[in-house]
DNA sequence: ACAGAATTCGAGGGCACCCTCGACTTAGTC
DNA sequence: GACTAAGTCGAGGGTGCCCTCGAATTCTGT
């Protein structure tokens, strides 16, 4: 059931651009807990404009992240390209964390259970899939322990998003640490 | 400047009680950000009251506390007896964040940059140096990267203490995965 | 038993955030 | 240029938390 939703007026799709743009910047810089009215100052729109274009905050997700979640197939495929089979595991972890620690709004949607935008959900999907076949192609070349699994990544995930957003200047040393401690 | 402040009326004392205890178990349950008139409501006590005994919220840190954080100072003393120098520092930590996952409070504590009740603030230093030993003879003894300070563990405990929120039964072997990455 | 001091109570004001809705404005069409 | 659907605005109601203050209550010494 496609429904043909006629095109925005102009200058509606302009406010929407502005909000868009104002949640992206807003997001990255401060996390998923800015208040929307944060959103639609910085976008110069009221916040009844602000909830006609994205009633929840989920809208925004939703329309934000799937372009940014494509970086997290970028470097899945860089490494899966990789022939180190511990070398494509601990950069694709660098990657990623290094991601994060760009955009606090993508290091919270990684880290808290799940927003339920469902373009939001597949992207992370696919990227528990790279992670896994990197663990299981470490784990087969005898570099990774053998009882490292995909929930030490999601609680590694968890802890390197706190110290990402209070110490930012610390995680990689963390998680090189981290990481050393994985190894077989 | 003693101010000799009369005793406290039964019914008065009675109350206090009740708060610190209510303070003492919401605190270890949900972390140092329960909402005062919680607090107030399990202690049967109007919120008037509640301010009464304690202006402010870190009145209820400084009361409560001290008497917890000296359990650090038992696990560093257990540590320093300890004449195996890996085992002391890594026994000290597992006994720090085992602490810390029986108290939501205490993880807050030691895991944000700082109450200012006098009493905790000492606590911990006196844990930090207690720390710092036990690193310094580790890693004269050769057991541990040379490399490995006190900032270090400040950035594992922000990190533990999310791990510990979040996947309680997850930080044990996050911490020895950790250790191990640490071990020289 | 009473007075007076100490303590308690909770309504209420403040703030920050959430979200809605009806009055106003504007883009786009004829 | 005027009509109308589409869009915008922001005041205001709801919630949850903070904290204060004056009226009501309860202890306690005499």
């Amino acid at each position: 059931m496609v429904t043909a939703s006629r095109p925005l007026r102009a200058d509606a799709a302009r406010n929407r651009e502005k909000l868009l743009a104002a949640a992206a910047e807003l997001f990255a810089e401060r996390g998923l807990d800015v208040p929307l009215e944060h959103i639609a100052r910085r976008a110069s729109v009221s916040i009844g404009t602000l909830y006609k274009h994205f009633p929840t905050r989920e809208d925004f997700l939703g329309a934000i992240f799937p372009e940014r979640l494509a970086a997290l197939d970028v470097i899945g495929d860089k490494a899966m390209a990789d022939p180190d089979p511990w070398h494509a595991f601990a950069c694709y972890l660098d990657d990623l964390y290094a991601l994060q620690a760009e955009d606090l709004g993508l290091n919270d949607i990684l880290a808290r259970d799940l927003p339920n935008a469902p373009e939001v959900v597949s992207a992370c999907h696919r990227g528990q899939g790279h992670i896994g076949i990197l663990i299981t192609r470490a784990i087969d070349a005898g570099v990774l322990r053998a009882d490292c699994s995909i929930t030490d990544m999601a609680t590694l995930t968890r802890a390197m998003a706190q110290v990402i957003r209070d110490s930012p200047g610390e995680w990689r040393r963390f998680l090189s640490i981290y990481l050393e401690g994985l190894r077989a």
